[in-house]
RNA sequence: GCACCGGUAGCUCAGCUGGAUAGAGCACCAGACUACGAAUCUGGGGGUCGGGAGUUCGAAUCUUCCCCGGUGCGCCA
């Protein structure tokens, strides 16, 4: 149940009465109207602003509305009072019975707790990663990586029909230049003496294992062919390995793909998909031939007027058109994206997501451009960018360069601090800000570390059930029994303030989706955990506060029953964010 | 030069798509352990929301023009 949406049914209702009475106009729309929490509490529990709204299309005053709304709301069982404040605001204020019962909502709702109907089974895709499969991960893809995940899980919980997927570049020259790398580490395998990498190839000691596997596959058969007939096997090899290095580093952060898409693919088994997207673009009139203009700022000296073939993005917003083909006839990059991206739409995909970092910022134009004219404009595109990860080590900057070979990889840092603090952490930032990331307070246990924080609230909740069934003998703490508990008990403003805070866990969650924001939940749950360390320690001051009641059993219940509410929305919330719940931090 | 993303307390950042007196953590100061795990909690000081103009009942949030920082910028993927 989201109490959000009860209390916008119910200030519906009222004013759809107020309609029907003539209090006010019949002809007005009022369906915009939305119920959110006052920032200040002593406002009461839900604010709305429908008066204000509606004023103007009423023609009347807002506290006029305002009025008649607070007694057709006042009228509701649940409701304890309403008051109308400042310009014309409503401010409302649910009994105490309101609240209590939500406890038992959320336990007899269980696991499906916080899920929503948002997304209504809709086909969505979450591209996610794609990172070359030119070698191992490092931190860069680490943020990416964990953010569609938890993007893509945050969907499921809201209602889509989620496929993740990453898109494997195993096509032009990047994997050609892998192919001659691992030629040589073969025959480096084979016993000759290769020196130095030349510069241009991959230097990593990643490829060896390659080349010892061609030998064991091939011997030196390889070695005397032409370059024709070496290339498509070592390629063929080196990305096959590659990509299950890739998948072990990703499963060290458990994320996992349903589908990996292979560039390569898009023009096999006797179709050509970018040339089915493009004949589709050109049907719409928006691919040409022409030059591009030369770009301003800064000065190229070997900069050539070229006549391309190229795609009409200005007409959707873009900076210039977009090459789809070089100057000798063969497809861009671009190109393929194209095709891929026309496949997407093509396999009814209606809610496409891409998660860029921070370096193909300026690919985000030509990207929305190709998928509105692909879909007429139909199609729910959205690309996330993720900006870029500092590491600091103890206040340090540490220094990464992929030509000095000192870039850190993704699984040096997970296997440094672990899976959890990494994912949480990488959570904990609104995707389009930088983040820095300090390996000392990312290992720390403490509420400088919002991972163990959030973490350690559910361990203590766990540790409070065990504690429970020492103190009363034979107590039953099953979900049956937690259901049937007292709740009429929860009378302290703290326990009142907690359950309200779960209450808005279905609201989050919506928000969050609607906005691809996950770091929202992030921040929601290290509120939550607050809010539970707080009201435990009112019980260190008042022991009359404490979880476990002494020779209260139904008091107990009730409480544990509260306690059970809370953990639910972190394990679930973590969930979601791919993070363990754990009974015990030690 | 153009585009995109940032600019909110000394520091690191939230701010729920326009709501009421702008919040949290760290740091600083002052408190709470015969303990349901103090790995925690309570209180305090501290802000021209980068700057100007505009939109309206109401702006950190929307428009516009500047300033500062980051990133990117023709046939590399």
């Amino acid at each position: 149940m989201n109490v959000f949406a009860h209390v916008e049914g119910l200030i519906r209702a009222s004013l759809s009465a107020m309609q029907a009475d003539g209090v006010m106009p019949a002809d007005i729309d009022v369906s915009g109207i939305e119920a959110e929490t006052p920032r200040d509490s002593s406002h009461g529990d839900f604010a709305t602003n429908a008066a204000m709204v509606l004023a103007k299309k009423a023609g009347m005053k807002p506290r006029d509305i305002a009025e008649a709304l607070k007694v057709r709301m006042e009228a509701f069982e649940d409701v304890e009072k309403a008051d109308v404040a400042g310009p014309g605001f409503l401010n409302i204020s649910f009994k105490p019975e309101f609240w209590q019962s939500m406890v038992g909502t959320i336990l007899a709702a269980g696991e499906l707790y916080g899920q929503v109907d948002l997304g209504k089974g809709t086909k969505t895709n979450v591209e996610y990663v794609s990172a070359n499969p030119t070698g191992p991960m490092h931190v860069g893809h680490c943020r990416g990586a964990v953010f569609g995940d938890a993007l893509a899980r945050l969907l499921e919980f809201a209602g889509y029909d989620v496929t993740r997927e990453y898109y494997v570049n195993d096509a032009g020259g990047q994997v050609d230049v892998l192919a001659r790398s691992v030629f040589l580490r073969y025959r480096e395998a084979l016993g000759e003496d290769i020196g130095a990498i030349p510069e241009g190839l991959y230097p990593g000691d990643y490829l060896k294992p390659v080349g010892e596997a061609l030998v064991a596959e091939y011997g030196d058969k390889l070695k005397s062919r032409e370059a024709a007939d070496w290339m498509p096997v070592a390629r063929a090899k080196a990305i096959e390995m590659m990509m299950v290095m890739i998948r072990e580093d990703l499963a060290a952060l458990n994320i996992q793909h349903d589908v990996f898409f292979s560039e390569a693919s898009l023009q096999a088994n006797g179709r050509d998909r970018i040339s089915e997207a493009i004949d589709v673009l050109k049907s719409k009139g928006l691919i040409y031939e022409g030059v591009l203009p030369k770009p301003k700022g800064h000065e190229d000296e070997e900069w050539e007027e070229r006549e391309q073939v190229l795609f009409r993005s200005t007409e959707f917003g873009d900076d210039v058109d977009r090459a789809i083909a070089k100057s000798d006839g063969s497809y861009t990059y671009f190109a393929g994206d194209v095709g891929y991206h026309y496949d997407k739409l093509q396999r009814g995909f209606s809610h496409i997501i891409n998660v860029f970092g921070a370096d193909h910022i300026g690919y985000i134009k030509r990207m929305k451009s190709a998928v509105a004219a692909l879909s007429d404009g139909k199609a729910d595109f959205d690309i996330k960018v993720c900006q870029l990860v500092k590491l600091f080590r103890a206040g340090q900057a540490v220094k990464m360069g992929k030509r000095l070979g000192t870039f850190v990889t993704l699984r040096e840092v997970v296997d440094e601090v672990g899976r959890d603090p990494v994912r949480f952490m990488m959570l904990y930032r609104k995707n389009d800000a930088p983040l820095d990331f300090d390996f000392a307070q990312v290992t720390e246990q403490s509420k400088d570390n919002p991972v163990f924080y959030v973490q350690y609230a559910h361990a203590r909740s766990a540790s409070v059930f065990r504690n429970a069934a020492e103190a009363f003998e034979g107590l039953d703490t099953s979900p049956d029994a937690l259901t049937q508990a007292e709740l009429s008990k929860l009378t302290d403003p703290g326990e009142i303030e907690l359950i309200k805070m779960l209450a808005s866990f279905p609201r989050l969650i919506e928000g969050a989706a609607r906005a691809h924001e996950p770091h929202r939940l992030a921040f929601y749950l290290y509120e939550v955990a607050n809010a539970l360390h707080s009201q435990w320690a009112r019980g260190n001051d008042s022991p009359q506060l404490r979880f476990i009641a002494q020779g209260d059993r139904g008091l107990t219940v009730a409480r544990l029953a509260m306690i059970a509410a809370t953990q639910r929305v972190i394990s679930s919330g973590l969930g979601v964010l791919g993070v363990e719940a754990p009974d015990a931090m030690r």
